[in-house]
RNA sequence: GGGCCGGUAGCUCAGUUGGUUAGAGCACACGCUUGAUAAGCGUGGGGUCGGAGGUUCAAAUCCUCCUCGGCCCA
């Protein structure tokens, strides 16, 4: 007998959504739709009037395409952005780039190079302005990668530093440093090319093998604890003569061991594990005659390691109170003066004598020792190479070229001559090594001290600074914006401990860090970017401070942008207050950290975006930012308003390759958005980026985003069963929470248990733990146990049925619920299943945190389903024996008779719908002294609709008593 | 070399103040279903918690050292 075919009764699920979701195609229609819709303007206008939540965008660098980093960061705010929009907050985003700095001056000259043109012949203004378009250009590809990434936010309108309002904040930042005395020159070695006459960046030079004059140079100790020193001879090595001149102490390593031999008429005093290497090079003073000399007054027995040449031997320390005095004394003044021994870390016994002879103009370990020791650079070369000519100490040198000429240089140079002469040449030969030279001009490169801006961390030390002669330019500070008597160091960790830090990790990372760096050095030697307008009177040495001349000043910039600044426009900024050749217009550029370090300034308070307001609820970086613009915000924030800009920071880790390894294009282990983009779409990168762990370093690679893409179809997968389930749902169908089935009225539990869940993860910028709720439950409660039990009633029962409008109702509210709490997340899937269902509903982004009453949760109920599913998981487990032995297939075609003692667990058991919720034929519960559960073939005939086994299914239609009633109407 | 941070199944993540046999999802294997079907359901295997010491009745958890990796400095 055949049975009718019952499929065309049965309610299947039915929608148009598709199970492959061609994201890569479909992002960018949506996208469109967007942007045609003012999508932001919309969301803007929609959350008008409610509690803000300012997130600040942290800059960019406007260089290259976006990489992963980029991706996952901007992915992250957005995540940041939509929830707290979706709970109901007005939070506007205004994107930013950082535009001005070395990086982009350098593609630039690239460029010069290409077309053979030279950066020195071309008008500053000019370059500038092929800085700011090459600057623009990738904002604008930047920006498209952005958008393409779902970010919302004011595209239209962003910051850029480079724009002539914020270079104007920026300068008025900086008047404001200057007006409250927060600012002083002082001086620090840079690398510089005495040809091209500027500074370059460690990446602008280029080492090279070359020849130099290696020369050993005695000191005539003058002064020491140790008697056997004095009138003795410290020998120092050195590479490059014509630091001698400007040599101001010796360095030695309290560690090392020392010995004074006998050399001939002198004693000498190098390190013991150098001595025989030193004493090999005396006496070979190049073609010098003074060399054969010395050479013949040698004791042959001293030329070896001869402990009894040894006069005196000691540690480093020893000669902690020992003074020489410079082989060139004789010609007073500087030279005059003593030479003290310090103790250097840096000293070692790798090369030379073990004594290494101090130029703090010119090095940079130098510079720190003898800075520590109060001893302070002399400036005695100037940006072209030649020694200065101002004062008398080096005018013996005048005429004898640049310090980096080997004419100079040489055993026969005037360094090595005058030496000589002075009797403290104990060697001079040619020595080959490898030094930095100059990328542009292949000229050899010097450290050399030149005077730098700094802002004082603490102001207190600020006359400690000031050099001798140089006029340590620091002005009284009228007022203070700082926390009363606080030093910027002092307001700014007060500032770390009012913060939020998510984690709280950063708070100590930031904290250790502004507690031990050095002054910001804010001043650069270079052309993009914005200028520190200061006017030095060429007299006292202090900058002007005067109000209306700052106030022309910036009117300048805001006006003409930082090409305002010219020595033409000198005087008419000065005024008719001051003349203009009594001042010396700084050329120095900003440091690029202060320009960021403003951008609360320019973009929060600003007014130029009316939605924002300062100070940010939070700012949101990568870990690398402590050093960078968290701190450069702070910074200028505590130095101009005594806090920071921030009330919350939070940061993430560095996205590695799929090993655990830093990506880089070196190594090829790089992974491209654009490519994801093609290949995956946007919002698996958006998944990947909410169920990665960002608070420390994570990983990205095929087998991850295949994980992440699995779990987006999923997701997928449940908004299409969705749609089909609710497909005609009618609101007339609604049933009341009070009137539902216990299972309806548990899936409510459960959304106002996540409800609470959810927000808090929210309220932790906790992404992975959001999406990973979600996940699971609507993997194990929704999927594997709520859908799969109702899915006789929904596709079975008759469509008025009491327990299948409780369904489609919970079903409904699991939509909107669902849909909402994943649209952050998955934007474009989320715009896509709010369409299929709502065509005219608008954007899904517009609305907010789903309804979800708190009435909702029943704890008695929760105990009851997760008692029952504790049987369902013990029967499944026997059913699954069934199987093996092929007893059963369908889980439905089997009978389940359990025996129970408990009395309250046999009235729990049996006023469920067992059979219903284990989806299996049959369960009879008995009452019994034992407690078991046993399993086997239910024997009923199988409904011909609803493919249950039942004692009522009628043999004539097939039907069981449900289905004929159904099917009969 | 220094400061800070991290290492839990193949992958992504949970693991409260130390306390039963270290969990989940995905992936994988096997099976069911063929009316969510390039889907759904079930069962299962898989971890010396980076390594070695130590504290403790008891350590993924606390301490020390090592190792690998990351960020920032030098």
């Amino acid at each position: 007998m055949t049975l009718p075919d019952y499929r065309a009764t049965v309610f299947l699920p039915r929608t148009n959504f598709p199970m492959k979701a061609g994201l890569p195609e479909k992002e960018p229609r949506i996208l469109a739709k967007w942007q045609a819709d003012d999508a932001y303007g919309q969301l803007r206008a929609a959350r008008r009037g409610r509690e803000k939540f300012i997130l600040h965008d942290g800059p960019p660098y406007a260089n290259g395409d976006i990489h992963i980093g980029h991706a996952m960061q901007k992915t992250l705010k957005d995540l940041v952005i939509r929830t707290q929009s979706l709970l109901g907050k007005d939070v506007p985003f205004v994107p930013g780039w950082d535009c001005h700095g070395l990086p982009i001056e350098w593609k630039v000259e690239e460029e010069y190079r290409k077309h053979k043109r030279n950066k020195d012949e071309v008008p500053v203004a000019e370059f500038r302005a092929e800085c700011r378009a090459y600057a623009q250009k990738w904002v604008d590809v930047q920006r498209e990668q952005f958008k393409r990434l779902g970010i919302g936010g004011e595209w239209d309108k962003p910051y850029l530093t480079m724009d002539f309002s914020s270079e104007a904040v920026i300068v008025t930042e900086l008047l404001k440093f200057a007006a409250s005395g927060q600012l002083y020159r002082g001086a620090k070695p840079v690398m510089w090319s005495p040809v091209e006459k500027t500074a370059l960046a460690e990446a602008e030079v280029e080492y090279a093998d070359i020849v130099s004059t290696q020369i050993d140079v005695g000191f005539e100790i003058v002064a020491s604890s140790v008697a056997a020193l004095v009138g003795a001879v410290a020998v120092i090595w050195t590479t490059t003569p014509w630091t001698i001149p400007v040599n101001q102490a010796l360095a030695y390593g309290p560690e090392i061991e020392y010995v004074l031999i006998a050399f001939g008429e002198q004693r000498v005093l190098v390190a013991a594990a150098l001595q025989a290497a030193a004493f090999s090079r005396f006496g070979v003073v190049g073609d010098a005659t003074g060399g054969a000399e010395l050479a013949a007054t040698l004791d042959p027995g001293l030329r070896r390691d001869d402990e009894g040449g040894v006069i005196w031997r000691g540690l480093g320390a020893e000669l902690a109170a020992t003074v020489a005095r410079h082989p060139l004394h004789h010609l007073g003044g500087f030279f005059a003066r003593p030479r003290p021994f310090l103790a250097g870390d840096f000293v070692t016994t790798d090369a030379g004598t073990g004594l290494v002879h101090m130029a703090p103009d010119h090095g940079e370990d130098d510079f720190i020792l003898c800075k520590a020791h109060g001893i302070e650079p002399v400036f005695a070369v100037e940006g072209d190479g030649t020694y200065r000519t101002d004062r008398p100490d080096w005018l013996w040198l005048l005429g004898m070229g640049n310090v980096i000429s080997d004419k100079l240089n040489n055993p026969q140079g005037a360094i090595c001559s005058a030496l000589r002469d002075a009797g403290a040449l104990l060697a001079a030969s040619p020595y080959a090594h490898s030094y930095p030279h100059s990328w542009r001009s292949k000229k050899k490169v010097i450290f050399r001290c030149t005077p730098q801006w700094f802002i004082p961390m603490d102001a207190r030390s600020i006359a400690e600074q000031r050099w001798e002669s140089e006029g340590g330019a620091v002005n009284d500070a009228e007022d203070s914006p700082m926390r009363e008597g606080l030093t910027l160091r002092e307001t700014a960790v007060a500032a770390i401990a009012d913060t939020r830090f998510i984690p709280e990790k950063g708070r100590n990372r930031l904290g250790s860090m502004v507690a031990g760096r050095p002054d910001w050095v804010i001043s650069r030697q270079r052309a993009w970017g914005v200028p520190i307008t200061l006017f030095v009177d060429r007299k006292s040495g202090a900058y002007l401070n005067d109000a209306a001349v700052n106030a022309r000043i910036v009117a300048a910039v805001a006006e003409r942008g930082v090409d305002a600044w010219t020595e033409e426009a000198a005087q008419g900024l000065l005024g008719n207050d001051y003349n203009a050749a009594d001042y010396e217009r700084v050329t120095d550029i900003l440091d690029v950290w202060f320009d960021s370090g403003c951008t609360h300034a320019f973009v929060l308070e600003s007014g130029r975006w009316p939605d924002l307001s300062w100070p940010a609820d939070l700012y949101l970086e990568g870990s690398d930012q402590h050093r960078g613009w968290f701190q450069s915000s702070l910074l200028e924030s505590c130095g101009t308003r005594g806090r920071a800009p921030y009330k919350a920071v939070l940061t993430h880790g560095m996205t590695l390759d799929a090993k655990g390894f830093k990506q880089s294009k070196s190594l090829g282990n790089t992974t491209d958005p654009a490519i994801l983009m093609k290949d995956y779409g946007a919002d698996i990168v958006r998944l990947w980026t909410a169920t990665s762990d960002t608070t420390e370093d994570h990983r990205i690679g095929d087998e991850i985003l295949k994980g992440v893409a699995d779990q987006y179809r999923k997701l997928r997968n449940t908004f299409r069963y969705l749609l089909g389930a609710l497909d005609g749902f009618d609101e007339a169908e609604r049933v009341a929470a009070a009137e539902m089935p216990e299972l309806e009225r548990w899936v409510l539990h459960r959304l106002a248990e996540l409800d609470v869940e959810l927000r808090a993860r929210v309220g932790d910028f906790d992404f992975s733990g959001y999406v990973t709720a979600i996940s699971t439950f609507v993997n194990n409660d929704l999927s594997a146990f709520v859908f799969d039990v109702r899915k006789d009633s929904l596709y079975c029962d008759a469509a008025g049925d009491a327990k299948r409008r409780a369904y489609r109702t919970v079903l409904d509210t699991l939509f909107h619920v669902l849909t909402r709490w994943l649209a952050p997340v998955l934007v474009f899937t989320g715009e896509e299943v709010w369409g299929t269902r709502f065509p005219e509903g608008g954007s899904v982004h517009l609305l907010e945190w789903p309804a979800v009453e708190a009435g909702w949760r029943d704890e008695a109920l929760a105990g009851r389903i997760a008692r029952l599913r504790v049987v369902r998981d013990d029967v499944y487990l026997r059913l699954e024996a069934l199987r093996r032995d092929k007893t059963i297939g369908s889980f439905l075609e089997a009978g389940v008779d359990i025996e129970v003692a408990d009395e309250d667990l046999f009235v729990e058991l049996s006023t469920a719908d067992l059979a219903e919720m284990l989806i299996v034929g049959r369960v009879t519960v008995r009452k019994s002294g034992s407690v078991g559960v046993s399993v086997g073939p239910v024997g009923d005939e199988k409904c011909a609709r609803c493919w249950r086994h039942l004692p009522d299914v009628v043999v004539e239609t097939g039907l069981c008593g449900r289905c004929a009633s159904v099917v009969n109407g």
